[in-house]
DNA sequence: ATGAAAGCGCTAACAC
DNA sequence: GTGTTAGCGCTTTCAT
């Protein structure tokens, strides 16, 4: 292996000025850095990262801990802080958690190994009781839900106000049944409780009636329990024209078991997503759904990352108390709601 | 920052014991080991990873280098080596290379720079004038195409064969003028040469005759060129019956852009992709598609790594030379065809 | 503009 | 079963 110790021998300086040249230090004689250059490139130099690590006590990557990484939403969630992360200058490792609290824990313990500079967890499973287990000395933000005033800054859905207008979107089109497929509840701030508060709300501001035999909660938000939810629904006798689901990946499976279902969308059943993937759009019926920022919502959770990363860096200073963001949304209408 | 020596002095013991206790070895006398342990919790202790890896240069981590994480075939690839990287004791870290040759670039310079201890580096842009460049010093392996005959092992999928399998499906569910839309053709052994060749196999072996007019070729391979290219073909006035499509991913588009153009599938177009993504299952119609063993391919891979991981360790030994590993596959028929 | 000294936290190799 | 020594490759600090 190659050091720059190598290479301040075949230039003729020392390893300082070879650190110099590699970190684009400025006081640095022309002359000398091509010289330095020319060594580097003949004898193949490469940085030792653990070396450099360890003497900065930074890595220059960030974490991300998400669920699963082959559902659409956080692939497109990871390529959204992949690009915001670039623009700090900072790479992204990808974790998952398998959606389970003891993956986000693990994930949460990594960190703290110094592995990451920071690490952006996409909860799913750590719930309020879990808030004292966010306190450690590293830069966390939570990206999603179940933890809020909690010691970390926080980067959230719109979920209510987006189930709200979901819904409403839904009664604006007609319907007067509607149907909600959404995740386990735990009568917390869950995505599937918040999003479900938003799916009540817009019921009770319409002055139609809640009806616990259209309500079809499912174990996993994957397309095959919204599939199954659907035919299940079909299949109940309880008469419903249109379904909220809970995410776009849901629906993709609703919208297949109300094919096999034999209902027609949106003649028979209007159907409304949440997320906006990329897929939502090249179905066919192609799919309504609530597009949160994610763009924003990315560069948000990197943004304050990177902040406490620096803060870190400066002694003392403490910086702002845990922050909270709560992302903008627009709805985007589609086929599957008749547009 | 609490190290190694804080857990000593606390405990009464040497830095090294505590070593042997964080890294498991058996030759720790019981009680010494809990007086330890019971010094890491109350001290809070994590170990340096970084100072860890200078040390015994290796890392734990692979690289696994995608074109775009938010294309559901690499965030299923994705989690298909990290499930089989994980059976090796391996982590896994995700890059994205945009679908460059650059990127790919990139990504091979990354590892060099040990980061991790190996790459599995998913190819598009590289091609066969890129030889050399593979030729590194640490253990690399090609998943995907362009590269014969490198300097690297190698796992390919059946890209002639499953592409001929595709349209002989297409040709006996009665279709006589099968469309295909591809990608670009460098005339190399890149993915969508590769699939066209089976393609026209497959029409020669039917003694059908190959209409140029009838394939539409695309600058990437997206849903949205997908459904491009279907509408350029649905309004050129060719006729076709059927569609072979280079990727799921083309497909969908396909599906979509058919739609736009008032023809139906399977009625008037049957269509069937390639690689058998989890949408392709819940789209109505479900999609046909061509299903490369995913697991055995990433768990091949991984394999093949590891081997080149543990051989670097021994001193000498200089392990097989470059080896090639063409996956297998199933065709799965569903309604896209007329099943 | 360049360099010397020191040490980041850990573990391999070897004692005892 | 436990401890001593040494040093992985780099950069911070301070000098010149």
């Amino acid at each position: 292996m190659v050091t720059i110790q190598d290479v301040a021998k075949a230039a003729g300086v020392s390893p300082m000025t070879v650190s110099h040249v590699i970190n684009h230090h400025p006081h640095v004689k022309n002359e000398t850095r091509e010289r330095v250059l020319r060594a580097i490139d003949e004898l193949g130099y490469r940085v030792n990262v653990a070396a450099r690590n360890l003497r900065t006590g930074r890595t220059g990557t960030i974490g991300l801990a998400v669920p699963e990484v082959d559902r659409p939403y956080y692939g497109q969630l990871a390529a959204e802080i992949i690009a915001a992360a670039a623009g700090h200058g900072l790479k992204v490792a990808i974790e998952q958690t398998g959606a389970s609290r003891e993956g986000e824990l693990a994930a949460l313990a990594l960190s703290r190994n110094r592995l990451y500079d920071g690490l952006i967890l996409s909860t799913v499973g750590l719930g309020p009781a879990d808030t004292d287990l966010l306190k450690v000395d590293h830069p966390v933000v939570i990206l999603g839900e179940r933890i809020f005033d909690g010691p970390v800054d926080h980067v959230a859905m719109p979920n209510v106000a987006g189930a709200r207008a979901a819904t409403a979107h839904l009664i604006e089109r007609g319907c007067r049944r509607v149907a909600l497929v959404d995740g386990l509840r735990r009568g917390e701030v869950d995505v599937s409780s918040l999003r479900y508060d938003g799916y009540r709300e817009a019921l009770d501001a319409a002055g139609l009636p809640f009806d616990p035999r259209l309500v079809a909660p499912i174990e996993r938000l994957t397309m095959e329990h919204g599939a199954a939810a659907a035919r299940r629904l079909a299949g109940s006798g309880a008469e419903f024209d249109g379904v909220f689901c809970v995410t776009d990946t849901v629906a993709i499976g609703v919208l297949r078991g109300l094919a096999d279902s034999g209902l027609s969308v949106p003649r028979d059943v209007k159907v409304i997503g949440f997320d906006n993937v990329a897929e939502g759009a090249y179905l066919v019926p192609s799919l309504s759904s609530i597009d949160p920022d994610h763009a924003l919502m990315a560069g948000t959770a990197v943004g304050f990352l990177a902040e406490r990363i620096a803060e870190k860096g400066k002694k003392g200073a403490r910086g702002p108390a845990a922050r909270e963001f709560i992302g903008d949304f627009s709805l985007v209408a589609r086929e599957s709601t008749g547009a």
